[in-house]
DNA sequence: ACCTGAACACCGTTCAAGT
DNA sequence: ACCTGAACACCGTTCAAGT
């Protein structure tokens, strides 16, 4: 596992192969299939090697603030593993996505969320790190050219942003000036800040 | 662009191959790279082409109201087409996200959201959508085994989720009951209307 | 019980040769 | 300018044969 989370983190989703980790384990390809059975199966691995970590229990903290600190961990893992935000987005039964699920929704009874709300406001919490997880994903795969740093796809984006049609895009043009120097990270949390506004708000009700 | 699109829903991603298109196209497989680049840029003409219709011009109507419609529009179009939702995820620079981000954002300023929230407000409900659609594709395109209909899909999941260990997975074994027989598409609804309501609340501020 | 590694049935992509 | 289709360099997966 350890051998795959290495290559994974090298050379992508695309670099893990049966026959490129068989090689690092100086073993045969079909050698893996013994313990793995399939492709998929060995990517959940992986996975959950990787995000069991950051849900880890809380239980004495605020429930909104663990909201914040298991969802920022999740954020983290995808930005040191990017293939982790695809492969949580492809597989939703792996346990990897059930610690989740219990660590975003167990801590609505404590936040006061009535029992009628709760299952709708975890799949919306849990959807949203996951759309987060697939877009940061995504931004970390892709290259452009030869310009890699994160300032420079950003420019780069933004420049594309800002040469759409007008009549079109008006809203994407705005954006693209904003998007050129705005933090990821501070982002995502300010979504998950809204989510909890939200509930908080819903609840009143 | 028709063509890629009748395979994909009927065989999937992993279907549409260039030899496959080439054949119902009664041309060669290279004849296919003289209008497209490569596979993705082939998957993202293809969403384009079944996105572009769902996210129309509603000016007329109340902000909220047209963003809860776009939002149902995406999720109605992935329902349909189970890969349009995982290509949304992995390719977000493509044409049929800059819709997607203009129809739901652009209504921002009319919902009276103030100008330092509008972006940060359009990325969390562009990232909700966005990861509600990665999981109905990834569920679409699961079997489990014989079960197909949805509900005994749903069953299966529940029947996984309640047998959990209960020290762990306390909240998760609490939802597997509710999951039997809930609706996706009005869950996803009330999770619009949580950013809503969160958005609307953090203006108060 | 686990490993080996050749073999099978595919892929995306390229490119000389055609029209 | 576009098409053809064989060829290249790979894949995931299987399985007879080994230890």
């Amino acid at each position: 596992m350890a051998a795959a989370v290495e290559i994974l983190d090298a050379e992508g989703e695309a670099g893990l192969t049966f026959r490129a980790l068989a090689a690092r384990l100086s073993t045969g390809a079909g050698a893996i299939y013994h313990h793995v059975a399939n492709k998929t199966e060995l990517l959940s691995a992986a996975t959950e090697h990787v995000i069991t970590d950051v849900v880890t229990d809380t239980a004495d903290d605020r429930p909104a603030e663990a909201i914040r600190r298991i969802s920022l961990g999740v954020f983290d893992a995808i930005d040191a593993h990017p293939w982790v935000g695809t492969h949580l987005s492809r597989e939703p039964w792996q346990t990897a996505m059930l610690r989740i699920w219990e660590g975003l929704g167990g801590r609505l009874p404590a936040l006061g969320v009535p029992e009628h709300h709760r299952f709708d406001a975890a799949s919306a919490i849990v959807s949203y790190v996951l759309g987060v997880a697939g877009q940061n994903a995504a931004n970390a795969r892709r290259d452009f050219g030869d310009v890699t740093d994160r300032s420079h796809v950003l420019g780069a984006v933004a420049d594309r942003w800002a040469a759409m049609d007008d009549d079109e895009f008006p809203f994407v043009r705005y954006l693209s000036t904003r998007l050129r120097d705005h933090d990821d990270r501070e982002q995502f949390l300010a979504g998950v800040d809204i989510f909890l506004a939200g509930i908080a708000a819903e609840d009143d009700r």
